[in-house]
DNA sequence: TTTAAATACTACTAAAAGGTAGAATTAAAC
DNA sequence: GTTTAATTCTACCTTTTAGTAGTATTTAAA
């Protein structure tokens, strides 16, 4: 019941990109040892970011990543369906297939509730409302 | 955000043998079909039952599995605790040690309520008020 | 035009989770 | 007593996730 090791560095750099808007761009280096994340593993999940358009990356000198849209427009939801998580909103809870009203597993009602305001805070939540200021990076 | 395959399979296996009471024992062979868990992994995962007395097995011909304790007493809590999915309490959704209201990260506030739900579903929720009979095993 | 500092690509290694094999132990049935 | 059917133990194999290494590519500064 946790996300996953690379889910969560994505949505660490994502975050701390989106809520320092003081500078333009950040390279890897500097996003590795501020967030305390191991360089090489940061510039592969960089690259996915990338290439799901979170973050756009001017490379070369001087170079370096910038999101690629407005924070508000960037869902943590989004990025968890980007990194597998959570994919499939039918995904029965104790692993037996697919899980509906018509087909359902001995945790599926009580499932249900918690289902839903994990899902709508994740969907609600975007890089731009994320706890403000002075929250730990 | 799932549980993983073992804590799954575990719950299964309680839920199952909890739920049918026109028997005794159950042997691992029978509950290796029936619950389509492999019959080695199934094995694996009953001794570590044994060891956490939420199963008692009796050894040798004729022998086999049953609850050690009636299915009121063992919450869904219990075996996710066995299994160490949700162990700390205050684990941090992003991965940053431990988060409180006094060391937050950037999710912690929206993350409150979603995870009382969640916990307090597991807690109440104990084998013998699964979703009764009729649903998929 | 060379060099330096950045991203991107390919391939590998390490650790954890999931799963398998085979033999040892136990105890009822025959 | 021997056999048979069950659990238990130890050790291994496989797959996935996490992390590392090295090189190629890009581009601005010197």
């Amino acid at each position: 019941m946790q996300l996953n090791n690379t889910t969560q560095y994505a949505i660490r750099i994502l975050s701390y990109i989106a809520n320092k808007h003081d500078k333009q761009l950040y390279s890897a280096k500097e996003l590795a040892e501020i967030l305390s994340i191991p360089y090489k593993f940061l510039t592969k999940i960089m690259t996915e970011l990338v290439k799901a358009d979170f973050i756009l990356s001017i490379r070369g000198r001087e170079g370096g990543y910038k999101l690629s849209r407005p924070a508000s427009e960037i869902s943590i939801m989004d990025v968890l369906n980007q990194f597998n998580e959570f994919v499939e909103q039918k995904q029965c809870l104790l692993g037996i297939g697919m899980c509906d009203n018509n087909n359902k597993c001995g945790l599926h009602d009580q499932w249900v509730k918690p289902k839903k305001m994990i899902k709508d805070m994740f969907e609600n939540t975007t890089l731009e409302n994320l706890d403000g200021n002075g929250y730990k990076i």
